[in-house]
RNA sequence: GGGGUCGUAGUUAAGCCUGGUUAUAACGCCGGCCUGUCACGCCGGAGGCCGCGAGUUCAAUUCUCGUCGACCCCGCCA
C-alpha cells in the first residue's frame, strides 16, 4: 500500500517519489497552497498541495479534516532553504503530492491530540485516540522494548519460559480473589491468579531449574496510583540457588531494563542493601526513598527520666520518641502548626516541634525539658541555628511508621526530593512473620512457603524475630518486586504452618497439591517477582500505572472505554445457577 | 469502610466565597479570504440540563443536604 515511512523521509530521498498512508495531523490551508503534517507510527512529514504540481489533487485538498486517513503520492523535495523546520527530524524537506486518496473520513474529535492537559476520563473513554499522540504511542513503544529486554536476557541466562493457568484454585492467604464460576460444575468457582506462586514453584519439581513468566495477576483489593486489579509481573523461579543467586541474577535483569529505558547505567552498582530492622529505624519504611536525606533517630534514650508528660507516658508504657532535623528551611509560626495538622491527619497523635535559633531552643514545650535533655538533644541530633525538630512519641511499631509517613510528606513539600537521582536500594532480612489483628494469628509476612532464616523446628521465642530469607528491591521509594528463597522440605513446611496456626487438615485442604510434591524430590529453590508495569512506570518518570497500561481501569475498577464491569444476561446467570441477591 | 480534591460549550479553564444583567475566555468546529506555513494568519458565525436530585429563598451555576462520576490518600494490597 505504501513504500515510506512518513518519519524516515530525510533530505536523502530528495528527488524520490514516494507512497505515504497516514493520519492528517495538522492542515494549513493557504488557500492556494495547502499543507498537512502527515503522521503514522513513524512520526509525521510535511505534504504540499499545489495547484502547479497538480491542480486537481489541490481542489480535493480542501475537504479534508484532522485525522482523516490518506494515502498519498508525491515527490520529496529539499525545502526552500528559509522554510526549513528543524524542530522535526524531516524539517529539511517536503513531499509534493500528485495524487491522493481518502481512506477514510473523521468525525470532529472529542479533544485535540495536541492538547496536552486532557482530562483522564476523556482520555480514557476514546484511549484509542489517546494513544495516537505519539508521546503515549512512545511510552507503548517503550514497554514493548522491555518485554523484548527481559526475554533476551533471561532466555540468555538459560531460563525456560511458561504459560500458567489463569483459571486456578482460589487460596488462602493474601490478596482477595476474583472468582469465576464453573458452569460444569455447578456452585464452584475458578480463581484469577494473584501470581503463579505455586505453578512456579511446582515447574521447579519438574526439573526446568530456570523457569520465567510474563504474567498477568489479579488482585480483588483497592486501587491507587501504582495499583491496578489485573497487572503485569516478571516472575522468576530457579532451583539450587541462595540468596544470592537469586539478587545478582535479577540484578542483572534490573540493569538492563534501566539501560534500556533510561538509556545509560543505574548510578550505583551492585545495588546497596540495607535491612528490614534499618529501614523501618531510619526510614519508617520497608521501601525507603534515599533520593533525600532525613533520616529519624530515636531520642528515647535521652529522655528516660523526662518530665515531659507525653514522652513519660509513651515510654513508661514501652513507646519511643523519634524524631528528624529538618534543615535550611525557614518555617514560620503557622508553617509548624500546619506541620502539626498534617501530621494528626496521617493518623498521629501529636507532633513536637521544636526551633533552635541563636538564644537557644524555642518551642511551647522547652520549659518541660531538663538542661541536659536540653543540651543532649543539641549535640545529638547536631543542631544549629535554623533547624526545625520534629518529634513523635508513640508506640513503637506505629511511631516508626508515622515518622516514615511524615518525612516523606516533608520531603515532598520542602521540595527536598533531587529528582535528577535514581535510588536502588535492595531491603532484605524481613521478619517472616507478622501478627494479624483480624485474624488474631502471626500470618507469613510474604507468603507461607518463604523459609526462615534459621531453623523452625522447636522454635519457642518470639515469632517476630525470626528473619525470613526474603528480599524487596526498592526503586525511589516505590516496591519494584520481591521474593524469597522457598521452603523445599515437608518437614520445614509443616514448622511454618505451626507457627502459622495452620493445622495439618487445613494445610492440605488448600496447599495439598505442593506439599505432596514437597515430599516427591522438590529441590532447593527460590524466586523473585516484578511488577512489570511499576517499573515501566518509574523508569519512564510517570506518574501512575494508568499511563503504562493500555486500557487501565479507574479507582473504581470500572473502564471507561467498554464499560466494564457490566450486568450479565439473566440467561448466563441461568447457566450459573447464580443469583444476584442485590442490585 | 474512612478522609480529601474536583465536576460550567467538543476540550481546557474563569465566574460561585459575597445568590439577581444576555454565563466569560482560549483552543476546536462551521462559513469566507489567503502561494511558504509548520500552534499559519485575518474576518464572520454556531455551540450550555452550569453532572443529577432534593432543600433554603421572591430568585440557585452560586448556599445546604443527598447522589453519581473522576482523581489522591488511609484501611486493604506485596
Amino acid at each position: 500500500m505504501r513504500d515510506a515511512y512518513c518519519g524516515m523521509i530525510r533530505k536523502e530521498d530528495t528527488g524520490r517519489t514516494v507512497t505515504l498512508a497516514g493520519w492528517v495531523f495538522r492542515r494549513r490551508d493557504h488557500g492556494g497552497l495547502i499543507f498537512v503534517d502527515l503522521r503514522d507510527v513513524t512520526g509525521i512529514v510535511q505534504v504540499v498541495f499545489s495547484p502547479e504540481i497538480s491542480r486537481q489533487a489541490h481542489e480535493r485538498a480542501g475537504d479534508i479534516r484532522s485525522e482523516y486517513v490518506i494515502k498519498a503520492v508525491g515527490k520529496v523535495e529539499r525545502r526552500p532553504s528559509e522554510t526549513e523546520n528543524l524542530n522535526i527530524p524531516t524539517g529539511e524537506i517536503e513531499v509534493y503530492i500528485s495524487d491522493f486518496e481518502i481512506l477514510n473520513t473523521c468525525k470532529v474529535l472529542p479533544f485535540q491530540l495536541e492538547d496536552e492537559e486532557i482530562g483522564e476520563a476523556v482520555r480514557l473513554k476514546y484511549r484509542y485516540l489517546d494513544m495516537r499522540r505519539p508521546e503515549v504511542q512512545k511510552v507503548f513503544i517503550e514497554r514493548s522494548k522491555a518485554y523484548r529486554v527481559t526475554r533476551d536476557y533471561l532466555l540468555s541466562k538459560g531460563f525456560y519460559e511458561f504459560e500458567t493457568p489463569l483459571l486456578t484454585k482460589s487460596t488462602p492467604e493474601g490478596a482477595r480473589d476474583f472468582v469465576v464460576p464453573s458452569r460444569l460444575n455447578t456452585g464452584m468457582f475458578y480463581a484469577l491468579p494473584q501470581s503463579p506462586q505455586l505453578f512456579k514453584q511446582l515447574l521447579m519439581m519438574s526439573g526446568f531449574e530456570r523457569y520465567f513468566q510474563i504474567a498477568r495477576c489479579f488482585r480483588d483489593e483497592d486501587l491507587r496510583a501504582d495499583r491496578q486489579p489485573e497487572f503485569t509481573q516478571i516472575d522468576i523461579e530457579m532451583s539450587f540457588v541462595d540468596r544470592e543467586d537469586v539478587m545478582s541474577v535479577n540484578e542483572g535483569l534490573i540493569i538492563a531494563l534501566y539501560e534500556a529505558l533510561k538509556g545509560k547505567k543505574p548510578p550505583e552498582v551492585p545495588f546497596p542493601r540495607m535491612s528490614y530492622a534499618e529501614a523501618m529505624e531510619k526510614y519508617g519504611s520497608d521501601k525507603p526513598d534515599l533520593r533525600f536525606d532525613l533520616p529519624i533517630v530515636d531520642l528515647t534514650a535521652i529522655f528516660l527520666k523526662t518530665e515531659l508528660g507525653v514522652f513519660k507516658k509513651t515510654i513508661e508504657t514501652g513507646g519511643a520518641v523519634k524524631s528528624f532535623v529538618l534543615k535550611g528551611k525557614t518555617l514560620s509560626r503557622k508553617d509548624l502548626d500546619t506541620a502539626v495538622d498534617t501530621a494528626k491527619d496521617l493518623g498521629a497523635g501529636g507532633l513536637i516541634w521544636i526551633r533552635k535559633d541563636a538564644e537557644g531552643l524555642q518551642s511551647p514545650i522547652v520549659k518541660f525539658l531538663s538542661d541536659e535533655e536540653r543540651s543532649q538533644m543539641t549535640s545529638i541530633l547536631g543542631l544549629e541555628p535554623g533547624d526545625v525538630v520534629f518529634i513523635m512519641a508513640d508506640k513503637r511499631p506505629k511511631v516508626s511508621d508515622l515518622m516514615g509517613r511524615f518525612r516523606l510528606h516533608i520531603g515532598e513539600k520542602y521540595d527536598l526530593i533531587d529528582r535528577s537521582l535514581d535510588k536502588f536500594l535492595w531491603v532484605i532480612d524481613f521478619p517472616l512473620l507478622e501478627y494479624s489483628e483480624e485474624e488474631k494469628r502471626y500470618v507469613a509476612r510474604h507468603h507461607p512457603f518463604t523459609s526462615p532464616k534459621e531453623k523452625l523446628a522447636g522454635f519457642e521465642g518470639d515469632h517476630e524475630s525470626i528473619l525470613a530469607n526474603a528480599y524487596d528491591l526498592v526503586f525511589n521509594g516505590v516496591e519494584l518486586g520481591g521474593g524469597s528463597i522457598r521452603i523445599h522440605r515437608m518437614e520445614d513446611q509443616s514448622e511454618m504452618f505451626r507457627l502459622l496456626n495452620i493445622g495439618e487438615e487445613e494445610a492440605s485442604d488448600k496447599f495439598g497439591f505442593l506439599l505432596e510434591a514437597l515430599e516427591m524430590g522438590a529441590p532447593p529453590h527460590g524466586g523473585i517477582a516484578f511488577g512489570f508495569d511499576r517499573i515501566i512506570m518509574m523508569f519512564l518518570g510517570l506518574p501512575s500505572i494508568r499511563d503504562v497500561i493500555p486500557f487501565p481501569k479507574t479507582q473504581k475498577g470500572s473502564c471507561l472505554l467498554t464499560g466494564a464491569p457490566s450486568k450479565v444476561a439473566q440467561r448466563q446467570l441461568n447457566e450459573l445457577k447464580i443469583k444476584a441477591i442485590a442490585d
